[in-house]
DNA sequence: CTCAATAAGTGCAATGACTCAACTTTTGGG
DNA sequence: CCCAAAAGTTGAGTCATTGCACTTATTGAG
């Protein structure tokens, strides 16, 4: 009884997705905070304790596909074709996982999304917190990239400098302005320690 | 009865000392999470309402004196000494508070102290935000150092930045060597674009 | 000195997120 | 068809935090 993709792992997805849904549309109807988990819950018709058995917590109903951000990272700075350097590498990613949600824009409901993520500090702050959470990993990345020690302290500095410039840029009317103006400092400071990539 | 300022504010600060002790007693015995509010309202002798009228949360409990970290950082821009950047006066100024704190490791419980800020989420957590709140009028402090307007994207990133190092040098063995590969990216990237300060 | 305004403190109930312990149902492999 | 485990349910409980109505103490003005 390990592991098979049968019926009960759809059904598992299923009950997953009506939570999902059931919270998206009772947040954007009411504002993130007048929404219970009990509302939730209700309107997916299942119990809150099988709400948290799904999902770690409240903030996490929101973000339901944050699966692959952390090997984006990764391999945007694996695989960065020759000659661009790794901060270039990464302003690129960063600019264009903002514009793939720009995509997403035809649905209408999507920027009240992004509005609600932007002004309740409660999914501003994990949203952010996700993010940051790949910092090990995108360190590590950095690291293997030039050769260094995967402890090495400059390589985490450009992870995480990298990874707040995210909002940094979200916030302006003018991302790529603000991206190249953040990763000036960034692109340069490496350039002088790395001169090759 | 007794003179100065009135009975009334020594009173109030007082029970917000014992507050403030009873917390950290109790917090360094059984592990921050192992207390309620009540523990530490019931040791001072005080109503748990009477608590919140007193501190904004749990975590504000332990960080009391929290006053002037925001005028430090800006005065550490504003009158760096001459032929000192920008970076490399938050540099200085990081590390010295780093070192201030250590001082009064003649307390043998600072240093459980700080280990349980480290490794308690909520606290850690909290310590971060609280010193963020400061990137906006850091970022100003710079911009009008440099002469940029006040919204300037290269200067909030490198008052972003800065204080971002915080955690990172806070975080190692070898607060100097951190500092030191940490601020590089940010003293070349700076000195780039400002040749001058 | 008195009195009314004010602020500190109390008790209690409520809310809302989250957890825990038992118990029932569903399901899929043998 | 059987059975162990996963999924789900219920209901009670914890914990931080807030609101409300109330008492008590301090103080400043008259």
């Amino acid at each position: 009884m390990t592991e098979s993709t049968g019926r009960r792992e759809r059904k598992k997805a299923q009950t997953r997705q009506s939570l999902a849904d059931a919270a998206l549309e009772l947040f954007l109807e009411r504002g993130y905070d007048q929404v219970g988990v009990k509302d939730i819950a209700d309107r997916a018709d299942v119990s809150v304790t099988t709400l948290f058995k799904h999902f770690s917590g409240k903030e996490a109903l929101v973000f339901d596909q944050e699966d692959d951000q952390e090997a984006g990272l990764v391999a945007a700075v694996r695989d960065r074709p020759p000659g661009r350097t790794i901060p270039q590498a990464l302003r690129e990613h960063l600019l264009l996982a903002q514009t793939r949600f720009a995509v997403q824009a035809a649905d209408p409901r999507f920027g009240d999304f992004q509005r609600m993520v932007r002004d309740t500090p409660a999914l501003s702050d994990y949203s952010h917190r996700m993010w940051m959470r790949h910092e090990a990993a995108l360190a590590g990345a950095i690291a293997e990239a030039v050769g260094a020690p995967a402890d090495d302290i400059g390589c985490a500095a450009l992870a995480r400098f990298a990874l707040e410039s995210r909002t940094l840029i979200q916030r302006h009317a003018e991302p790529r302005r603000a991206a190249d103006e953040a990763f000036a400092l960034l692109e340069h400071g490496w350039a002088a320690a790395h001169p090759d990539s």
